[in-house]
RNA sequence: GGAGCGGUAGUUCAGUUGGUUAGAAUGCCUGCCUGUCACGCAGGAGGUCGCGGGUUCGAGUCCCGUCCGCUCCGCCA
């Protein structure tokens, strides 16, 4: 046996028993003849010892040239430690074990770096994923693997309570057009076409709707070959997908909220806050979000509003307010507590910030010293700044900045301040769980890429608001979707809708966007197809189940919750994926030949 | 695709206005040490300062280029 207990479980109860255990050297000290080993695994450390001066040479022998991270054997006898010998820090501290057999199961190389980071600082991510077998013993990410195991653990069982199926769909599937850019596979039986890796199986969910499996969930791989971000991993990440069929949207929120409740006070130590009286997330509408806190994912844990002061300055003398307030623009203040003590140097490097995000330029009124300065004040005068200030509630001491632009830029500008100045002065407090849903996004806007063309704004299988009637009878811009956001703590963890399950306003909203019917049935026939057989009303989200594991326990990168991580361009530097491919390989796959057909059919 | 920051011993870092033989901690090797637990003590090995070019009597340090990494923007229906 390799085995008879783990090296975390012994303690005074064991006293007397002979044990065998097996694992790592932790460390290794040798008093001149008494040994001392720490032996480590999954479950904790136990302290072995020999002394060589009684015990038997041969294990003697072998001791000597033990090093760190070897793997051993050792069979002994559980000791009592005296009162001053006991170790509080490890669980087995008031034991050790008098080995009596020894033997080395295998040697290890000393380590590229340290796996204990109190000795050496943080090791460089690139080495530590080069050597992730190694960094994966360390107990921080032993326990990172079991809490997400425990997470989906959870959520399984909660679906299964409410008599969802989980359901496998399809890896290999069809490409789509919209979104991000796909993974795809070349097809070996069909020269020239492809599969694709599934962006989200959002087509196949709905059709599970239309299948009328009713209730559907799955923890699905999702593929999307755009560039990570420190919340973003690389390539693939999973989603806790679901989907139901007869419901609205506040049934899709009263099914997720008890999920989310559950998650963040078995999986955190953080307090909920910002829930309604009966228990319920608040709801915040998207123009709301926009308007309070510039941001469609805003960071509930702390205040700090954005303030409209348009109507305040209108007619003021200062050209900069006026002349956007005359375009349609406005005039927004965001209060700083404590602002006051910023210096000079501080408050350009946050102007600067604001200039990033388009804003044109930042003023700021300070108080301080039983009075204020401005900048502005010679433009607005004493009158207008006094309301100014009563108007944003800021105190002495206080500081607020004030930014004049269209609509959307003052918006995102200032609410990427919040953020900014909130993480600079410490407004973040980890201990607390901010929930919230995002509702009433828009269904459309102007695209980005083409000049005056109408774009879907999020995901163009949500229902809009009013159906049929609003696409035929309202300016599409201000019709809103079913579509909604769940954000944590500035996060945005998922996203959902209730969908569009009607082929004839499918097409109308396709229309609206400038897509023709021809485009549709080609791009989703099997859906189009498939609502056109009695689809019944239906609708889901997908909270992120890396970045909801990731924010519970105050990861501070996507990365660090993977066993296998990728690093920032997509590379798996242990492995060393992506790889060259046999050119057997490519021939079988006719990767050469569509080459030259494709060139030669389109020249 | 763009911007910012970084690259010095196995690892984590320091390195002044350009100036002797590039340092520390930890790891590694050798020896000593019988109650340590991040053991201790003594000694030792270990460096193409990412790479290439330039300025200079002299470059880890300044300049130009380049590669790599991280973060952000774009992107992520």
């Amino acid at each position: 046996m390799l085995r008879t207990h783990t090296c975390g479980e012994l303690n005074s109860k064991n006293l007397g028993e002979k044990v065998v255990l097996s694992g790592w050297v932790n460390s290794y000290r040798d008093l001149g003849g008494l040994i001392f080993i720490d032996l480590r695994d999954k479950y904790g450390m136990t302290q072995i010892k020999f002394d060589s001066n009684i015990g038997d040479p041969k294990i003697s022998a072998i001791l000597k040239d033990v090093k760190n991270e070897w793997v051993l054997q050792a069979e002994g006898l559980i000791v009592a430690r005296d009162d001053s010998n006991k170790n509080q820090k490890i669980k087995t501290g008031e034991i050790e074990v008098e080995i009596l057999n020894i033997s080395v199961l295998n040697k290890s190389l000393s380590l590229p770096f340290e796996l204990n980071e109190d000795k050496a600082g943080e090791v460089n991510e690139a080495l530590r994923l080069k050597y992730r077998f190694l960094d994966l013993r360390r107990s921080k990410i032993q326990e990172m693997l079991k809490t997400k195991d425990e997470i989906i653990k959870h959520v399984r069982s909660y679906f299964h309570k409410l008599d969802f199926t989980e359901i496998q769909t399809p890896i290999l599937a069809n490409s789509s057009p919209e979104g991000a850019r796909d993974f795809l596979i070349p097809s070996r039986i069909y020269p020239g076409k492809f599969y694709a890796l599934p962006q989200a199986p959002q087509q196949f969910k709905q059709l599970l709707m239309v299948g009328g499996v009713d209730k559907y969930f799955q923890i699905a791989p999702c593929f999307r070959d755009e560039d990570p971000r420190m919340d973003r991993h690389y390539g693939e990440f999973y989603q806790i997908d679901m989907e139901m069929s007869f419901v609205e949207q506040d049934d899709i929120f009263k099914t997720m909220e008890p999920l989310m409740k559950e998650l963040v006070e078995k999986f955190s130590n953080k307090k909920m806050i910002g829930l309604l009286s009966d228990g319920r997330f608040q709801q915040i509408s998207w123009k709301d979000s926009m308007d309070r806190f510039g941001s469609d994912k805003p960071d509930l844990r702390f205040e700090m509003e954005l303030i409209d002061i348009s109507e305040l300055v209108a007619n003021s003398d200062f050209p900069i307010f006026t002349d956007q307030l005359k375009n349609g623009g406005f005039v927004k203040a965001l209060p700083l507590k404590g602002g006051a003590n910023l210096s000079r140097k501080e408050i350009d490097v946050i102007i600067e910030e604001a200039k990033k995000k388009g804003l044109k330029g930042l003023s700021y009124i300070v108080l301080k010293d039983g009075k204020f300065q401005s900048s502005l004040l010679k433009f607005l005068g004493e009158e207008l700044i006094s309301e100014i200030i009563k108007k944003t509630k800021v105190e002495q001491g206080d500081l607020v900045f004030i930014a004049a632009d269209e609509w959307r830029t003052v918006c995102l500008a200032l609410g990427y301040l919040r953020n900014y100045l909130a993480e600079k002065m410490s407004l973040k407090d980890n201990n607390l769980a901010a929930l919230a849903w995002i509702v009433d996004f828009p269904m459309y806007e102007y695209s980005e890429i083409e000049e005056g063309r109408i774009d879907f704004a999020h995901n163009p299988f949500s229902m809009p608001q009013g159906g049929m009637d609003s696409l035929l009878n309202k300016d599409p811009l201000s019709i809103l979707a079913n579509q909604f956001d769940l954000v944590f703590n500035g996060f945005e963890v998922s996203s959902g809708a209730i969908r569009n399950h009607n082929p004839e306003v499918m097409y109308k909203a396709f229309e609206v966007a400038g897509y023709s019917k021809e485009e549709v049935d080609q791009n989703f026939s099997a859906m189009i197809n498939a609502f056109s057989y009695g689809a019944p009303p239906h609708g889901g989200n997908a909270p992120g189940l890396d970045r909801i594991v990731m924010v519970l326990n105050d990861w501070n990168s996507i990365r660090d919750i993977y066993a296998f991580p990728k690093d920032s361009k997509g590379k798996d530097l242990m492995s060393g994926s992506p790889c060259t491919i046999k050119e057997k390989q490519l021939e079988e796959l006719n990767i050469k030949s569509i080459n030259k057909k494709i060139i030669e059919e389109n020249s």
